[in-house]
RNA sequence: CGGAGCGUAGCGCAGUCUGGUAGCGCGUUUGCUUCGGGAGCAAAAGGUCGAGGGUUCAAAUCCCUCCGCUCCGACCA
C-alpha cells in the first residue's frame, strides 16, 4: 500500500479536548476523530487495528468453541421487561420508540436478547453446553464520556453467553472462557490482570474483570506483590487491624467544635489526627435510615455496605432524613443517644471494642470526646463489619502483608450469572428423564475499541505509539526516501510486494517530503518495523532496519535483496 | 445532575476586562531554493467570531436566552 494512496492525517499539536496520552495520541496519529462528545468515527489507520482486535477475539473464541452469531442493536422493549431490567437500568439506556409507539431500546448489553434465542433454541440437554457470541456496538448513555474512546457512549463489544445444565458445567465455561481472555489480551500484547470482582445484583457470583495497569485507568485495584492477591476497590477486602483503645474518661464529654463540619476542620480545631475520630454517616438502605460509623480517615464502601445490610439499595441520605434521624446537621452527628432511639447503627470492624473515641453530638456545633463505642452506644458485636474501601497499606486478606492501590483500565470481564436471566425468561431444556431444567448461565465481554486504546495507553512513548506487531494497522513502514529517483523506488517497491507476498502488512511512504517529517509520522503512526529506503543508504551498503521499539542508534544496515528476510525474521 | 471553565480558519491559540468592522502559529495550494529527524523565502486560498435576541452610530467584545464541548464531583450491567 502507498501512503499517497491512503487517508492518513496526522497533527502536529495535541488536540485541546485531550487529558490522556492515549487519547492524544489516537487523535495525533489520525487513528480516530470525534464526532460529538462520547462518539467517535474511526479512520483507515484505527479501523485497521480494530479489525485486527476483532480478529484476535474471533480466533481465540471460536477455539474455545464459542460461535458467533449476530444480534440487533435495536431491542424491543419486552425482552427488557422480562427481566425488569427496563426499569433497573434507568437511564442508562437509550430508549426509543417507532411510528406505532412500540418501545425499543439500542441495546446495552444482550444477556436478554441471548437468553430469549437459547430459550428458543435449546430444548435438549443434548444441545447444551452452549456459548454463543457477537461483535456489536453497545450504546449507553453515559453521562459523563471521557477520555476518548475509554468512556464513549457507542462502542464495540463482544459480548459472549453461555448456556449448561449444571453448575459444574457453568464452572468450565467459566474458566473456558477465563482462559480464552488471558490468549486474547496477551495476543493484544497486552499485559492484563485478572482481578476479583463484585458481582452486584448477582451475589456471590464468581466473577473476574481484566484490568490494564495504568496511572489513567478509572478504577481502583487492591494488590498484593506478594501473594498475588488482586480485587476490584468495591470488592476489596481487607484483615482489620487491633482495634484502637485509647485513654477514656468514665463519661464522654462535650466539646464546642463550631463551625467545624468535616473531619479535616474538627481534626484541626482539636489539634488532632483524623484516626482519632469515628466518621458517622446517615445512609437510607432500601428507604431506612441507617447509621455507619468508619474511623474518620475512611470512606464507606457503598457495595459492602449494601450485602451487609441485604438491601437493595443503599446511598447517602439527604439532610432532612440526617436531621430527623439524628436531631443534628451532617457534621455533627454520631452514634450515641441520636434523635432516633430506633435508628440502626452500624460500624466498621476495626472499630470494634475502640474507647477513647471522638464522635459528633447529634447537637449541632458539638462533638463528643471520649466515647467507648460499645460502652456508650447501642452497637454490638453483630452490627460490625468491614465496611470500608481499602487504602494502601491496609492489610492482605490472604497473606498478611500490605496492600498496594493500583489504577485499571476494565478491558474484560467474566462472569457466572446463575439463573437469573433463565429463570426470568423460563430458559429450560430437558434432561435425559424427560424433566425440565433451568439452564446455568455466564456472560463475557471484551471492549473492544477500549481495549484498542489501553494497548496505546500501556505502549507509547514521547514520540508516540509503540504497536505490538499483532494489532499494528501496519506492520512494515518502508521510508521511500527518494520518490523521485526510479532505482530507489524500485527498490522499495520489491521489498513492498516481497513482503505483501509473505502476508505482511507493510505500506510504503512515498509522499514527496522531507525524511525527518517521514521519520516523525513514522514514530507517531508507530509501525513496528522500519525500513528506510534512500539514496544516500543505497550508496552506503543498503537499506536500513529498526524497530520502532529500539534506538535509532540500534539500525542495522543489509543489502536490498536481504531486507525482505531480515524483516520477516524480526515479525 | 451539582461545581468550574471554554466555544474566534482543518488543528492549536491571541484579541473580549477598556466596543471602532479579525490576527498569529501549524496545516493546505503554487513557485524557487533545500533534502537522513517536523526546512527557508515569496505568493495565495480559507472565518455569518457556537446560535438567537437585545443595547449602541458601531458588538468577537456589553446584556439576556439557548446550544455545544472540557475538567472536578455524583453515577457506571
Amino acid at each position: 500500500m502507498k501512503w499517497t494512496k491512503t487517508l492518513i492525517q496526522t497533527l502536529r499539536e495535541n488536540p485541546g479536548d485531550a487529558e490522556i496520552d492515549s487519547h492524544k495520541l489516537l487523535m495525533r496519529a489520525g487513528l480516530a476523530r470525534k464526532v460529538a462528545a462520547g462518539l467517535y468515527a474511526y479512520l483507515p489507520l484505527g479501523m485497521r487495528v480494530l479489525r485486527k482486535i476483532q480478529q484476535i477475539v474471533r480466533e481465540e473464541m471460536d477455539r474455545a468453541g464459542a460461535q458467533e452469531i449476530v444480534t440487533p442493536v435495536l431491542q424491543p422493549s419486552e425482552l427488557w421487561r422480562t427481566t425488569g431490567r427496563w426499569d433497573t437500568m434507568g437511564p442508562n439506556m437509550f430508549k426509543l420508540r417507532d411510528r406505532a409507539e412500540h418501545e425499543f431500546a439500542l441495546g446495552p448489553t444482550a444477556e436478554e436478547v441471548f437468553t430469549d434465542i437459547a430459550k428458543g433454541v435449546v430444548s435438549s440437554y443434548r444441545q447444551l453446553p452452549l456459548t454463543i457470541y457477537q461483535m456489536q456496538w453497545k450504546f449507553r448513555d453515559e453521562t459523563r464520556p471521557r477520555f476518548g474512546l475509554m468512556r464513549s457512549k457507542e462502542f464495540l463489544m463482544k459480548d459472549a453467553y453461555s448456556f449448561d445444565v449444571d453448575a459444574e458445567g457453568a464452572d468450565k465455561s467459566y474458566w473456558t472462557m477465563y482462559h480464552a481472555y488471558e490468549k486474547i489480551f496477551s495476543r493484544c500484547g497486552l499485559k492484563a490482570v485478572p482481578v476479583q470482582a463484585d458481582g452486584g445484583d448477582m451475589g456471590d457470583s464468581l466473577t473476574h474483570e481484566f484490568h490494564v495497569l495504568a496511572d489513567a485507568g478509572e478504577d481502583g485495584i487492591a494488590w498484593c506483590e506478594h501473594c498475588g492477591y488482586a480485587a476490584n476497590l468495591e470488592k476489596a477486602e481487607r484483615s482489620a487491624a487491633a482495634p484502637k483503645a485509647a485513654e477514656c474518661a468514665a463519661e464522654p464529654a462535650e466539646v464546642a467544635t463550631p463551625d467545624a463540619k468535616t473531619i479535616e476542620q474538627v481534626a484541626k480545631f482539636m489539634g488532632l489526627s483524623a484516626d482519632a475520630f469515628v466518621k458517622s454517616l446517615v445512609y437510607v438502605a432500601d428507604g431506612k435510615p441507617v447509621m455507619v460509623c468508619v474511623p474518620g480517615d475512611r470512606d464507606v464502601n457503598d457495595v459492602k455496605l449494601k450485602r451487609f445490610l441485604g438491601a437493595k439499595s443503599v446511598a447517602l441520605a439527604d439532610f432532612d432524613t440526617v436531621l430527623a434521624a439524628t436531631g443534628a446537621n451532617a457534621g455533627f452527628v454520631g452514634p450515641v443517644k441520636p434523635a432516633d432511639a430506633n435508628l440502626r447503627i452500624v460500624a466498621d470492624i476495626s472499630l470494634k471494642g475502640a474507647s477513647g473515641c471522638i464522635v459528633g453530638a447529634n447537637k449541632d456545633g458539638y462533638h463528643l470526646r471520649d466515647v467507648g463505642l460499645t460502652r456508650d452506644t447501642k452497637l454490638q458485636d453483630g452490627d460490625f463489619a468491614d465496611l470500608v474501601v481499602v487504602q494502601a497499606g491496609d492489610i492482605c486478606p490472604h497473606c498478611g502483608r500490605p496492600l498496594a492501590i493500583k489504577r485499571g483500565i476494565e478491558v474484560g470481564q467474566v462472569f457466572k450469572l446463575g439463573t437469573k436471566y433463565t429463570d426470568a425468561f423460563k430458559a429450560v431444556y430437558k434432561n435425559d428423564k424427560l424433566e425440565e431444567k433451568t439452564m446455568i448461565m455466564g456472560c463475557y465481554g471484551v471492549g473492544v475499541s477500549r481495549t484498542l486504546q489501553a494497548i496505546i495507553e500501556q505502549s507509547h512513548d514521547k514520540d508516540g505509539i509503540i504497536w505490538p506487531s499483532s494489532v499494528a494497522p501496519y506492520q512494515v513502514v518502508v521510508e521511500l526516501l527518494d520518490p523521485d529517483q526510479p532505482e530507489v523506488v524500485k527498490i522499495a517497491e520489491d521489498i513492498e510486494s516481497a513482503l505483501e507476498a509473505s502476508g505482511v502488512d507493510v505500506i510504503v511512504d512515498d509522499r514527496p517530503e522531507r525524511p525527518g517529517v517521514k521519520f516523525k509520522d513514522a514514530d507517531l503512526i508507530g509501525f513496528p518495523v522500519r525500513v528506510v529506503v534512500g539514496a544516500k543508504g543505497l550508496a552506503n551498503g543498503g537499506v536500513e532496519i529498526k524497530l520502532r521499539s529500539e534506538d535509532k542508534s540500534q539500525a542495522r544496515i543489509v543489502a536490498p535483496d536481504a531486507a525482505v528476510e531480515a524483516v520477516r525474521s524480526i515479525l
